[in-house]
RNA sequence: GGGCGCUUAGCUCAGUCUGGACAGAGUACUUGGCUUCGGACCAAGCUGCCGCGGGUUCAAAUCCUGCAGCGCCCA
């Protein structure tokens, strides 16, 4: 409704415009601050006094008597309020905000008919997900939903760098060391097994002696020329390593949970001959030059050059990259990176370069955040460096268990945790809030790493939101009893939130009825600025907002010993309405929303 | 040295792209509220040279510019 009545304002205020002789580029349409009841208003009268030579106020009567509200869906009535025209809604507005509210995909935008790749995360194989990039498949996996949400077709990909020199250090160590020589690994999982071998063969290449070195690095140099030639054997030794290494690493992945539709290895675009054109294509670009001793590409915008191929004729990381990309544009709409801003100049200049192989940039989008550091610094996954992901989630779980043992005895409601459902909620509300603790900031701003923030279950967290849906899923299970009580029927196998259809919104009279159809009826149009700026921040700041207002009206209204029963059932239709709001939207942060805690 | 990003209440952050109604939340601190649908809740109070200086504009946290601090990148 909100995203309609946004249309039938603009179209309103476009057509006033027009009809005064007034260029209709601007309209000037916001959204009012809280104490003015109108859902948009305009400040275009500001730009256009000097022109009409009138003072603004004056201008926006003029423009307000032009508008017949009864021409434009949910439009009731245009207030002048000095220089502002507030626009507000008829009761259509919000009594279909609530039956659309009934819907469990309430927030979902029709089909696109579009192709969206998401591709996040793409973390070396090297070892242990750490804190340090976590930030990556948390926001990476919000922004492909909520442009799932918005009505693309998604995919998720994480692209492998198996080609580049990590892991053929990795897989040289992995032959050359003797697993009983190795310290025991943190975890027993691939990851950390095989980081061991990572890490010491690091330390040999910076302490054995030099001669030793030579030796190490002679191999290690073989297994680079060897998958640069298409050896078979060569792309078997280090994809053994790269697949087991990635394995623990997806496992650990799916506890946020972040699932990815394909992997995609950089060693692909090597083998079909992909980048081999690539660069082929780059030679002829007026921009190439082949200076010391390799082929580079200068730009006009872009001070660092771009080298695409060595001396020797191998092919670098944005090489096989740009390959990659022509494969995205080949097979997908569009392509969103999430990256760290550490690979922003390396992203800026891999746009640059598909712009002048002749590729439509625009396509192509980039989410950039800053590093999770340590107090005491950057975290690394070569020298062991940092906190794991899995430690986080572990200590995130613990914490919240020991909560849920703690207010055990304060709950009001007798619903009979047991273990399992403890350790449900748990879960659910641990690992909710560090994802919601990360999402919900910008990507831009840098984040210090300290347990006792992260872990922090008070403030604006997640269990604060998903306490509002385990309200709900309470109200909405009471009302079911009590229907099924009182009717003596064989009780209903459907929703709760089925129950009650009727959505007469005229017996919802209190302001916080009001404002709560009010957040409700915005939700949709979250979704839709949330994919579009790429935002799923956006989604955060607003599931605060709609739980604070529903815990105004929890308080003010009954719902189950309303007055009347047309306002009982306005009331539950509410409470559903926010049930399926608060559920998308942390569904669409990848936080769950528990039925019960 | 050059490029990019960040700087808003004691602390953690929205708001900045697209200038517009008195700059908002939470937390901390001070109070008050449970025989009533779930108190991980609600209500009231306190908290600001929006990093600093200059400029553009009827209007600047928001745009431009210089500077500082922090982070990232570049040989």
């Amino acid at each position: 409704m909100f995203l309609a009545f946004r249309e039938s304002v603009a179209t309103a205020l476009e057509t006033a415009l027009a009809a005064n002789d007034y260029p209709t580029d601007d309209l000037g349409i916001e959204e009012p601050p809280e104490d003015v009841e109108a859902v948009f208003a305009s400040s275009v009268a500001f730009r256009l006094a000097e022109r009409a030579e009138a003072p603004p106020p004056k201008v926006a009567a003029e423009l307000a008597d032009a508008i017949d509200p009864d021409d434009y869906d949910y439009l009731d009535r245009v207030d002048v309020q000095g220089p502002y025209l507030n626009f507000l809604p008829d009761e259509s507005y919000f009594a279909d905000t609530l039956e659309a509210g009934g819907d469990a995909a309430f927030g979902r935008l029709p089909d696109r008919d579009t192709s969206v790749v998401v591709e996040h995360t793409s973390a070396n194989p090297t070892g242990p997900v750490h804190v340090g990039r976590a930030r990556n498949p948390i926001i990476g996996d919000a922004v492909a939903n909520a442009l799932d949400y918005a009505g693309y077709d998604v995919e998720r990909h994480y692209y492998v760098n198996d080609a580049g020199r990590q892991m053929a250090v990795f897989t040289w160590a992995y032959e050359r060391f003797d697993e009983e020589d190795l310290p025991e690994p943190a975890r027993d999982r691939a990851e950390y097994r095989m980081v061991r071998y990572y890490r010491k063969g690091n330390a040999f290449l910076e302490e054995a002696d030099p001669e030793e070195v030579e030796e190490a690095e002679a191999e290690i140099e073989a297994i680079l020329q060897g998958l640069e030639a298409g050896d078979e054997e060569t792309y078997e030794r280090v994809g053994e390593v790269v697949d087991t290494v990635l394995g623990g690493m997806k496992e650990c992945l799916a506890r946020l949970p972040a699932d990815f539709d394909e992997f995609v290895k950089e060693t692909r675009f090597m083998r079909d001959g992909s980048t081999d054109d690539v660069v082929a294509r780059l030679k002829e670009l007026d921009g190439a030059v082949y200076e010391d001793d390799a082929w580079q590409l200068t730009f006009d915008d872009i001070e660092k050059n771009l080298v695409f191929l060595r001396a020797d004729d191998t092919s670098l990381y944005t090489t096989r990259d740009l390959a990659h990309h022509e494969w995205k544009f080949d097979n997908y709409d569009r392509a969103v990176t999430v990256l760290g801003e550490d690979h922003k100049l390396q992203a800026e200049q891999l746009g640059e370069t598909l712009e002048l192989l002749g590729n439509d940039t625009d396509r192509l989008s980039n989410v950039i955040y800053s590093y999770v550091n340590l107090p005491e610094g950057k975290m690394s996954t070569r020298r062991g460096t940092g906190v794991q992901l899995d430690d986080l989630l572990d200590e995130a779980i613990d914490r919240a268990r020991e909560e849920v043992e703690d207010r055990m005895d304060d709950r009001l409601r007798d619903d009979d945790l047991d273990e399992a459902d403890v350790e449900r909620i748990a879960r659910q509300v641990g690992i909710g809030a560090v994802r919601y603790d990360i999402v919900s900031k910008q990507p831009t701003k840098g984040i210090t790493f300290e347990w006792e923030r992260a872990l922090d279950f008070e403030a604006q967290s997640a269990p604060y939101v998903q306490y509002v849906h385990a309200r709900c899923c309470g109200i909405l299970d009471e009302a079911r009893r009590a229907s099924e009580s009182a009717s003596g029927d064989e009780p209903r196998a459907d929703e709760a939130d089925e129950l009650e259809p009727v959505a007469d919104t005229s017996v919802l009279t209190t302001d916080s009825e009001r404002d709560l159809i009010r957040s409700l009826a915005r939700f949709p149009g979250v979704v839709e600025s949330a994919a579009s700026d790429l935002e799923p921040h956006q989604v955060a700041t607003y599931t605060r907002e709609l739980a604070d207002r529903f815990n105004a009206f929890y308080r003010e209204c009954p719902v189950l010993t309303a007055d009347d029963a047309e306002t009982r059932a306005a009331r539950l239709a509410l409470v559903a309405a926010s049930k399926h709001a608060v559920a998308n939207a942390l569904d669409i942060l990848g936080v769950e929303a528990p039925e019960s805690m």
